[in-house]
DNA sequence: CTGTAATTTCAGAAATTACTGAAATTACAC
DNA sequence: GTGTAATTTCAGTAATTTCTGAAATTACAG
């Protein structure tokens, strides 16, 4: 490995972080070589650089465009193919945070819903284990909808919402007059969703 | 396995979830069952249900308190530890955010800084690679900072508040008048740090 | 078409992670 | 203290995941 030392160092960290972050060792260097690098780069080049097989490169970048998180390019006259990670960086969170949505939250979620229609027709409506399914299906109906609310916020506006932080409830704690002209809003699909969830709040 | 059918269903999905969650399927298989039970667990019960050795079950158990998941509990003239779930669902969602947080985020966003500090005094100011870590730096410090932000929120005000959903913007945009009584919030630590991440917002 | 460069696939090797049973330790009753 | 139940540790094994080199496939120039 012939890195500028910032680079080595966060190429290596990438790859130890690549285990937590559910990818791996190869495919986090891959990342973070490519995040780092100024043109885009070829297999060759990223063997090179890190010192891994050509196949495991290619199964690297492969999982990498699985995950949306690479863009692939060419070069006049050069048959290989060139990998970039996207210029901005609120791209990559956002492909980030929606494909582990789907890896990790919607299989889940799915379940929960065809269990609970299952069980529903068939079954007591107040056995417990029923109710804490729901419990759980309504929380993270609730938390799915507030994300897939929040991610049609352009990035531009995302970001000094971002800024404000908890400061958002001081707006909100304003007169009535102010907050109850939003009760009109898309209110179906999470109306009472997340009662049960509340209830023990601190 | 004797369990009643929707909750077996539940323990083996929770149990395949477990490698893509970040724990394995042991530890995913006793959490989803403890959550599901309305008394506390001891050690041999869950072994029993779930046909896992002894052994495995202490560790299983063991990684659920590191990760702040389990509650620990005594009966009266029974010297077996019963392990539960929080009653409130919003605590383990916060316990898994702060300890997902713990393991994934800070110790990348500590090396970023010791990286740069040690980087800014030595080296050019606008070395290309220096300057995507300071990207990456600032975008996680912003939201780490709004994670941290609205994470005082108690869970009776923050609920109402994932339910607007995006309609928070529309409050925000009202007269300067209003979001103007806002700019002297404590905005110390995040007041420039996310200016590069949010340049090339789509 | 033929030849060559680029990439992918895949079977097996290497490394890592999960799991078990036996032994050790801890906690408490007597 | 002694004895016993509960839990933990740990070395070895099983299972899974990662990685490699060789072979197969694809893509294109001439």
């Amino acid at each position: 490995m012939n890195l500028d030392p910032v680079k080595q160092e966060v190429v290596l960290h990438f790859g130890e972080m690549g285990s937590r972050w559910g990818i791996n060792r190869t495919v986090g260097q891959i990342y973070a070589l490519l995040f780092l690098s100024e043109a885009p780069l070829n297999a060759d080049q990223i063997c090179d650089e890190l010192g891994f097989s050509r196949s495991n490169v290619s199964m690297g970048l492969k999982e990498l465009q699985a995950w949306n998180l690479v863009r692939l390019q060419h070069q006049i006259g050069d048959r290989r193919d060139y990998f970039t990670t996207p210029e901005d960086l609120w791209e990559i969170v956002r492909t980030l945070i929606d494909e582990r949505k789907k890896r990790e939250i919607d299989p889940t979620l799915s379940k929960l819903r065809t269990l609970l229609l299952a069980a529903e027709d068939s079954s007591v409506e107040n056995d417990p284990t029923l109710q804490r399914v729901r419990e759980l299906k309504d929380l993270f109906e609730l938390l799915t909808g507030w994300y897939e609310d929040i991610n049609q916020i352009p990035t531009d506006r995302l970001v000094p919402l971002l800024r404000l932080g908890a400061a958002v409830q001081r707006v909100l704690m304003l007169p009535e007059r102010v907050t109850g002209s939003l009760r009109g809003r898309s209110d179906a699909s999470s109306k009472g969703a997340a009662d049960a969830a509340a209830t023990d709040g601190d």
